[in-house]
DNA sequence: TGTACATCAGTGAACGCGCGTTCACTGATGTAC
DNA sequence: TGTACATCAGTGAACGCGCGTTCACTGATGTAC
């Protein structure tokens, strides 16, 4: 078997993530296959050696947006892990700030690409789910167990992508500015003791 | 004059009405013209009577979202006016209940429409925050006058919109309910004296 | 070690379809006389 | 009041472009001998 198994893979990868960055730019739809070999260094055809159609490769993208935890790029592996409180908090604050939201590569597909997901089937939609459980998991872990704590978990996750949500369509920079700072507010209100 | 203003008037309005449903349902990139001149009961060619362009009715169409309150439907014409209060609780409660979140032609775009809005320029956006600033006059006007209620409000917002926006997305209806559940108790708490 | 071979990742031309837009036209309707 | 006319909303065929997908091929590379 010429080219490695390994070779295959990382080509694959390579497509998902060059995938994932242009989808979140511009959205599913307007993203073309083209585009998006060409931006992995491939042509046209090569794509459906690794897909069985466009479809396939949205429900991909969503998958491997739930494997890679937005959050990991700001925790320096070389340190300890820090604990859940300052994990929650550290959240809070990085998917809430200026930096991210002028960054449109890092954004969160949970308030990026919403509309796109509702309309493209069951499996980029459980993928979704699966993303915004495993954001449920990290404020619940910050906080004392009990029924209370799992709803200030979900105001926690719906200030947040919420509040990216009405900062990234608005058009008035002020507005949008004064909507995350409130929802970063609150939230870390939230998850004082 | 033949064809009074009125009824070329009328046309375009019936044309951004079924467009709205039509967006609604399956965003602005999905919908074709023909489809929305079907709905309105005419033919493809007649668009250009009424509109420049696609991208036009883009943005005519979101206008149209700002100028209809999403919450009028619930009001009784025929009953005096609640008082601000009313008005804001009750614009929670149906903005996050089970019967809109059910009937996506109801669907307010601040949540059905947002990738869409942030793609496709100006007027739609702007037309997007008029919508948001509605609906945060609404809940000032039912809070005291201050700083924090103007934070309040923004969170009661930011949590309608985000706990919509959730549960239409999610793939697991027990998590949507819960999610939208929490959102409604807390904004209704935050609208309490 | 070197060579022939088989495999299959990758290429790029071509196809077909849908959609936004154009355009020559048709015919319903208000107006002038 | 009735009629001829001018206007322009509405029609539907046609155009052109882009995109998803197919397909015959090419050539890089691991394997067998």
């Amino acid at each position: 078997m010429p080219y490695t198994r390994e070779h295959k893979a990382r080509t694959r990868a390579r497509i998902v993530e060059k995938a994932r960055v242009l989808f979140n730019l511009h959205g599913f739809e307007a993203v073309s296959i083209d585009a998006i070999m060409e931006a992995a260094g491939l042509t046209r055809g090569g794509f459906y050696n690794h897909f069985g159609s466009k479809h396939d490769l949205y429900a991909e993208v969503v998958l491997s947006f739930a494997d890679s935890n937005p959050y990991s790029r700001t925790l320096d592996p070389r340190r300890p892990r820090p604990s859940p409180q300052a994990l929650a908090r550290g959240l809070v604050t990085h998917y809430l700030s200026d930096e991210v939201l002028d960054d449109i590569e890092q954004h969160c597909p949970l308030y990026a690409l919403p509309s796109d997901v509702a309309r493209s089937g069951r499996a980029p939609r459980e993928a979704y789910t699966a993303l915004a459980r495993r954001m449920l998991r990290v404020f619940e872990a910050a906080l004392p167990k009990g029924r209370a704590s799992k709803q200030k978990a979900e105001l926690i996750v719906t200030l947040c992508v919420g509040g990216m949500l009405l900062s990234r369509t608005t058009s008035e920079p002020e507005l949008a500015r004064s909507l995350r700072a409130s929802a970063k507010k609150q939230a870390l209100a939230m998850l004082e003791p």
